[in-house]
DNA sequence: TCCGTTATGTAATCATCGATTACATTTCGG
DNA sequence: CCGAAATGTAATCGATGATTACATAACGGA
C-alpha cells in the first residue's frame, strides 16, 4: 500500500519534490505505458493493474478511457505505432535493394519484431481493438504498411520482375504468409525455434525467398 | 429461473419423465456443448452461462473440469475433431485427383471451415488450450492434419511435380499461407468478402493456386 | 436387501475485475 | 478572486473463477 505523504501542506502552492500533488502528471500516457509494460511481461491487461502501477486509484482511469476497451484500443495504437517505426527503419536500410529484396526485408523485419514482441503483435493484429476508433492512429499506420508492401510489390511489377501480373492476389498472399508465419509461430504451432539465436529469422528469410522464387519471373 | 420439480418423490427409484433427478446425465457433455454453443453465438464462453445453460448449480462444472482452461481444452478438443472431421470428408471427395490438386482442396475445405466457425477456429487455432493437456486428442487431430498435407506434398515431389526439393520449407510456407489467409479474414485484415457468398472461398482459391503455380514445375 | 463408499450436485463465500455514482481537490480562465 | 471544468477518490454494484463444507444419489459387496 502506497504511503501517503500527509507532511507536506495539502495545499501548498509549491510542491516539494517528495510529495505527491492530487493530480497526476499525465495519467493518460502513464496508464498506456504500464498497461503496454503489463502486457510485455506476459500478464494479462487489466485496468486495475494499470492503475496500481500507475499508484493512482482503480476508478481514475476511467477519467481518461471510457472502458477497457478505450484503453486497450490506445494501447494498441502506441503498439502500432512502435511496430511501423521499426518496419521502416529497417526498410531505410535496405533503400537501395530492387523491389522484392525489399519486400523480404519488410517480411524479416515483421517476423522479427512480432517474435520480440509478441504480446504487443497480438494486441495489434487480433482487430479486436481496431473497431473501437476506426479513424485512429492504428488504422492509419497499419495501412501505410500495407501500402509500403504494395508499392514494393507494384515496382517489381513495372520493373518486370514479376511472372503475375495480379498484383491483388500477390499482395493477399504474401501479407498472408508472413502474417501466418509470425502467427504459427506466437501460436505454438511450430517447434520453438530459438528467438536469440535468429533461428525463427532465418526460416522466415527461406519461406519469404520461396515465396519470392514462386512469383518472380524466370 | 427453472422451476424445481418437488411434486415427484425425491427418492423416487424411477424417475418419472418430467423430474429432474438430483444427477445430471452426462453433465461434462452437456458443459462441452453449451461453451460450444456460447461461442458460436459470439458470446464469451464462461463456466457460469454453460452451468447456467445446462440448469445447474454455478459450482458444478469444476466437478467435471478443475478450472475453465480445462473445459476450454475439452471445447478445442471437440472443435478439432470436427474441424478434422470436415477436412478430412472434403479431401476424400479428391481423393482420386493429383496431390497438389488435392492439397488445394485442403486449403479451400480449411478456409471454409474457418469462416463458418470462426469462435471454434480461434479456440483451437490460438493454441492458448494447446498446452494444458498436451497428450490430448486435440495434439493428435492437429498433428494429422498436418500430417495429411505433409503427405500431399511429399507425393508431389515424388512425382516430379515439385521444382524445389525442400519439402520443409514448402510445408511451412504452405500451411503459414492458408492460416495466415483465414486468421487475417477473421482478424479484419481483409475486406469483409462475403462468407456466404462464397467470395472468400474463392479467393482462397486463387491465393493457393497462386502458391501451388511458385513451387509446380513447369 | 442393506449399508457404506464414491460420485456428483448445492450453498455459501471469497477475491478480482469492470463500471458507475457521489463527492473531493486542483487547475485555470474571466 | 472566484466559479467552472478537469481530475482524482471512496463506496458500491454485478459478474466471474474458484474453494469449502455439506447434501444427495448411485453403485457394489456382505
Amino acid at each position: 500500500m502506497p504511503v501517503r505523504q500527509k507532511n507536506s501542506k495539502p495545499s501548498a502552492r509549491r510542491r516539494t519534490p517528495e510529495a505527491r500533488p492530487y493530480h497526476h502528471g499525465d495519467l493518460r500516457r502513464v496508464l498506456i505505458d504500464a498497461a503496454l509494460q503489463l502486457a510485455a511481461e506476459g500478464a494479462e491487461v487489466s485496468v486495475r493493474e494499470a492503475a496500481r502501477r500507475a499508484a493512482v486509484s482503480p476508478a481514475a482511469p476511467f477519467r481518461h478511457f471510457p472502458n477497457r476497451d478505450a484503453l486497450m484500443a490506445a494501447v494498441a495504437e502506441e503498439a502500432q505505432r512502435r511496430f511501423r517505426v521499426e518496419i521502416e527503419a529497417a526498410l531505410a536500410e535496405a533503400a537501395s535493394a530492387d523491389p522484392l529484396a525489399r519486400f523480404r526485408a519488410f517480411g524479416v523485419a515483421y517476423v522479427r519484431w512480432a517474435m520480440h514482441n509478441p504480446a504487443h503483435f497480438e494486441i495489434i493484429s487480433t482487430g479486436r481493438y481496431f473497431a473501437y476508433d476506426s479513424s485512429a492512429e492504428l488504422t492509419r499506420d497499419n495501412a501505410e504498411l500495407v501500402a509500403l508492401t504494395e508499392r514494393m510489390l507494384a515496382e517489381a511489377a513495372s520493373q518486370g520482375l514479376l511472372r503475375s501480373a495480379d498484383l491483388k492476389r500477390i499482395l493477399i498472399a504474401g501479407r498472408a504468409l508472413i502474417y501466418g508465419f509470425a502467427r504459427m509461430n506466437l501460436d505454438g504451432h511450430f517447434p520453438r525455434w530459438g528467438v536469440e539465436e535468429g533461428q525463427i529469422e532465418r526460416m522466415a528469410e527461406e519461406v519469404i525467398d520461396l515465396f519470392i522464387a514462386g512469383i518472380a519471373k524466370g
